[in-house]
RNA sequence: GGCGCGGUGGCAGAGUGGUGAUGCAGCGGACUGCAAAUCCGCGUACGGCGGUUCGAUUCCGCCCCGUGCCUCCA
């Protein structure tokens, strides 16, 4: 099966060719770490997570990088605002970024750069743009002049006279032209700053990107990806940079954006101040993976209006593929599915993730593979829908905890299994002598702990109700 | 003003020029001491008005509503 992908830049659905056969590379914008990420920093890591875990599949060789944004004046503000150091800021942030980004079963990327230790590049590429004519200084500042470059738009389809016509912000005195963007900026003693050829000084947002990806992956790579939001100025600056600085040899040859998360209808965005963070919904309980769900159930380039009850949905659909799992019991000696078996059963999903990641398409696959998983009567049926389904699952980064450990969880408070398997006992006794009354009484106080008991095959089996 | 996105059943959410996914919720049934889970069955859903077509939710036009970007932003 080809993969196809939406590229911005095409404004249509592609077949995916890597530029060298078996090879990709991924460059993903990265956090800006100052804060803690909330559900619409998450979204674009989640869903790049899915087409990294799609992309190691379909080819050897996989590179992605995602960068973490470490000098940038939000940062020092923050830091000024908390009377933090700047770097004990960074670091905490990191870890933390680190931490839930794992809860939410996203794998690392290959690498990680952090822009304070591409600072010699980002003067390298600075220096050659304005060796090129395509860049200037002027009052300690280095500016890309956009006029210089002819194309310069493509991405965001917009013309040069429509941003000088829709410019929101007041033109910098020392702008040859509106639209000219800041490649480096003077520090004062109390900023970060370097040794630049322009004075101590520190980069401007896009530059540390160009960088990077240039390093990492070389002039021209695979795929670029990020949110909606980055396609202008973002993503525009960095293609006019590397561009220009590359000789015009293009930057990206697909380029993906995701839709945002919304509140009610409206962006979920820091200014707003209407977010929640990873972290918080973590704190309340909510598990990693079915947050990571809910963000899969719309397709990565619609808008995903976020609630909690769409988080409940998400653990139910969880919940039940879990039930399906622990319900087909152990597998018995001696079967076992072969990969051709299990192939065939993962097409769909697969199929689905590779019509530009069609996650909700998946999630049905994962349902119905869920419902072969209950009617399947053989032991070779269960075995083989059970392992499709772990596979599918791992296609989406879900599914990969044990299924006993899911149902009866770490409680943090609330009765321990111990207790609860000895409840258990006790009512087992009591439905043998017929004594339906004390059976009941014991489920009715166990429901009453978030405890369910479900009476199947002459076993008692439980989980938390949370 | 420029550029862009969306409006599918009670909810979430795919998809398609013609037998209208999937899940949740709801209803009925099987199973169960009772439940839960599971299985089986059940829904005159495609913002409005025109157009193209044998046939449109799907293509085209206009309109309405919501929303994003236009140098903080995933």
């Amino acid at each position: 099966m080809p993969l196809d992908l939406y590229n911005t830049l095409t404004r249509r659905k592609d077949r995916f060719e890597p530029l060298e056969p078996g090879r990709v590379g991924l460059y993903v914008c990265g956090p800006t770490v100052y804060d803690f990420a909330h559900i619409g920093n998450a979204r674009p890591v989640v869903v790049f997570d899915v087409l990294y875990r799609l992309l190691k599949r379909l080819y050897p060789s996989v590179t992605y990088v995602r960068n973490i944004t470490d000098v940038d004046d939000k940062i020092i503000k923050a830091a000024a605002d908390n009377g933090e150091a700047i770097e004990a800021l960074t670091e905490r942030t990191a870890a933390a970024y680190h931490q839930d980004m794992a809860a939410l079963g996203t794998l690392p990327p290959d690498i990680e750069p952090r822009a304070t230790q591409h600072i010699g590049r980002m003067i390298a590429i600075i220096e050659t743009l304005v060796g090129a004519g395509h860049a200037y200084a002027a009052e300690g500042h280095v500016l890309f002049h956009v006029p210089s470059m002819p194309d310069y738009g493509q991405l965001s389809r917009r013309s040069q006279d429509e941003l000088v016509a829709g410019a929101r912000v007041e033109v910098a005195p020392y702008k040859r032209d509106a639209a000219d963007f800041i490649l480096w900026k003077p520090s004062t003693p109390e900023q970060p700053g370097w040794d630049s050829p322009w004075g101590r000084g520190r980069p401007g947002w896009h530059i540390e990107c160009s960088a990077m990806s240039g390093q990492y992956l070389g002039q021209t790579f695979d795929i670029h990806g990020g949110g909606l939001d980055l396609i202008f100025p973002h993503h525009e600056n960095e293609i006019a940079q590397s561009r220009c600085a590359h000789g015009g040899a293009p930057l990206a040859k697909v380029w993906m954006h995701n839709g945002f998360v919304t509140v009610n209808g409206d962006k979920m965005s820091k200014s707003l101040g209407n977010f929640f963070t990873v972290r918080q919904l973590l704190t309340e309980g909510h598990s990693g993976e079915a947050i990571r769900l809910a963000l899969l159930t719309a397709h990565y380039r619609q808008p995903l209006d976020f609630s909690r009850d769409g988080l409940h949905q998400a653990k139910a659909a969880l919940d039940r593929w879990y039930t399906a799992l622990r319900s087909a019991g152990p597998v018995p000696d001696g079967v076992s599915a072969t990969t051709a078996e299990i192939e065939e059963l993962l097409f769909p999903t697969l199929a689905a993730l590779e019509d530009d990641l069609n996650t909700p398409l998946a999630v049905s696959h994962l349902h119905e593979l869920a419902g072969q998983l209950n009617k399947a009567r053989t032991p070779s049926d269960q075995v083989r829908s059970r392992a499709a389904l772990l596979a599918a699952g791992a296609m989406l980064g879900v599914l990969g905890q044990d299924a006993e450990e899911w149902f009866k969880g770490a409680a943090t408070e609330g009765l321990s299994a111990t207790d609860i398997e000895a409840a258990i006992d006790a009512r087992t006794a009591a439905r043998k002598a017929k004594n339906f009354a004390e059976a009941d009484r014991i489920r009715k106080e166990l429901a009453a702990a978030g405890i369910v008991l479900e009476d199947a095959a002459g076993k008692t089996t439980w989980k938390r109700s949370a």
